[in-house]
RNA sequence: GCGGGGAUCGCCUAGCCUGGUAGGGCGCUGGAUUGCUAAUCCAGUGCGCUCUGCGCCCGGGGGUUCAAAUCCCCCUCCCCGCGCCA
């Protein structure tokens, strides 16, 4: 959410935002919040010109009552000031609320580096790394490879829970264990503190970390309740704050999330249509930082090099693009994505998100921060996936696939998995 | 799920019965004073606005009233006990 007093007093900085991201619909939302906002102070204004002059006849009756005088007159003067302010009350809460509606649903301010571009297409990239292997061999899909090896169940989870879930099985679950663990490892080695938060959360939070009208449809909701499951643990972690102030001597505060993540939507797996690129339900590390404003833009290449010194560890090439204003969402100053290289698909696709928030989310979440009685400001937000196990599983399954279908253990998640060194097959069923 | 008790400013607490400007303590910030890592005193310490001023704020919403922290109704959450339970 945008600060009210910016759109009040640079609403041309605003305005020239939304041009760069050419949401006409956007703008006109801006001139609805400029209009209703000056609508809303007058009423309010006027609103408390009558409690004013209620409060001073309550007072005075107190003080008659006190000296034992008639009120009377005074009760009558008092009389049709409630209908009026009523009145009044009502159409400056009205007011409000549609100020309030309206900034919820206007995107964050980008930063001047992001990229003018209509959609992922035009993701400009900043970084590659690694050389991608070369195979004297035609490589299998993935999918059908973890069943040959006994390691996946697609079909019984179609079964019993529909497309997009999995039994992952035997050394399947060991590796993604090992990804996790590893990813993990390497955020508490930085100074990350690991977090297992609720998976469901309710709808006011949801409110606070994202937009949920433009997600709704792909949220999993619990019937009957006010729950969501989360899609991510950057959505509980950012909510941990919510209505709260934190001691600014507390921040930076990093965090280390491991969560499942859930997700109605399903698609395009690229060339494979069996797989576990993209599911309903995965696992996932995510990088989330509270820190001040002006460390943000340092955190946001900190949560970057992270995310690369994992996928450099694991040897899988991947490439750094900076998203384009099609492509980076609401909530987003600036994005990073990394794109691994999938060989048998011939090439790189999105394993981590990257993104400074900016005071965005805190202030939808009204998090502050400063010091009790002293000065408040709100704080800064940053998250990244570190890894997410359904990808990073693919892009090990594909760079280490072997001639004789065996996959080869990436070294740094060996010791993760009792030196093993090769997955192998699980029994068969 | 049932019964009982609660929710007051960052934290703790008074006020509620009997309606009339929400008081105190702690912590924090600033200042005064004092030769000593201390004490004492003063002020500030929620939110909003078109800001010398005014309005709002006692878990949330509604009602009664000239006036509600206080009375009435609904809801949420927390605590204790019982029940159920992977």
């Amino acid at each position: 959410m945008l600060d009210i007093r910016l759109i009040r007093e640079h609403p041309d900085v605003v305005r020239r935002d939304l041009k760069k991201r050419g949401t006409a619909e956007k703008e006109r939302l801006l001139d609805g919040v400029i209009a209703w906002d000056q609508e809303w102070r007058t009423a309010m204004t006027e609103a408390d010109a009558l409690k004013k002059r209620r409060n001073e006849i309550t007072r005075a009756i107190a003080e008659a009552k006190k000296a034992k005088k008639d009120t009377s007159a005074l009760q009558k003067d008092a009389t049709e000031l409630p209908e009026k302010i009523g009145a009044l009350d009502a159409k400056s809460a009205d007011l409000e609320t549609r100020v309030r509606n309206g900034l919820m649903r206007l995107p964050n301010l980008l930063h001047e580096s992001v990229p003018v571009g209509k959609d992922d297409t035009e993701n400009v990239e900043v970084a590659t790394w690694g050389t991608p292997r070369t195979f004297d061999f035609e490589l299998k899909p993935h999918g059908e490879l973890l069943e040959a090896l006994q390691l996946a169940d697609f079909e019984r989870a179609r079964k019993i829970a529909g497309a997009g879930f999995v039994y992952m099985m035997g050394d399947l679950v060991r590796l993604d264990q090992a990804l996790l663990s590893f990813a993990l490892d390497h955020l508490v080695k930085v100074g990350f503190t690991p977090v297992f938060p609720p998976y469901m959360m309710h709808r006011d939070a949801y409110e606070g970390v994202t937009d949920l009208g433009e997600f709704e449809t792909v949220m999993y909701k619990v019937d009957g309740e006010d729950l969501f499951l989360i899609a991510t643990s950057e959505h509980p972690i950012g909510a941990l704050y919510k209505d709260e102030i934190i001691d600014e001597g507390q921040l930076p505060l990093a965090f280390a999330g491991i969560s499942a993540c859930f997700r109605r939507e399903i698609g395009g797996h690229g060339v494979d249509t069996k797989g576990l690129f993209r599911m309903h339900q995965f696992n996932k590390i995510e990088q989330f930082v509270f820190c001040r404003p002006e460390d943000s833009w340092t955190w946001h290449e900190k949560l970057r090099a992270n995310g690369e010194a994992i996928y450099r560890a694991l040897e899988i090439p991947y490439r750094v693009v900076n998203v384009c204003t099609g492509d980076i969402g609401t909530v987003a100053a600036k994005k990073y994505d990394i794109e691994a290289w999938y060989p048998r698909q011939g090439k790189y696709r999105e394993v981590i998100s990257c993104s400074n928030c900016t005071d965005y989310q805190a202030r939808r979440l009204n998090i502050r921060a400063g010091k009790v009685g002293g000065d408040k400001f709100t704080p800064h937000t940053l998250n990244s996936t570190a890894m997410a196990t359904s990808r990073g599983l693919v892009a090990i399954l594909e760079n280490y696939q072997n001639a004789d279908g065996t996959v080869t253990v990436p070294k740094v998640l060996r010791p993760f998995m009792g030196g093993q060194e090769t997955i192998r097959a699980g029994t068969p069923r």
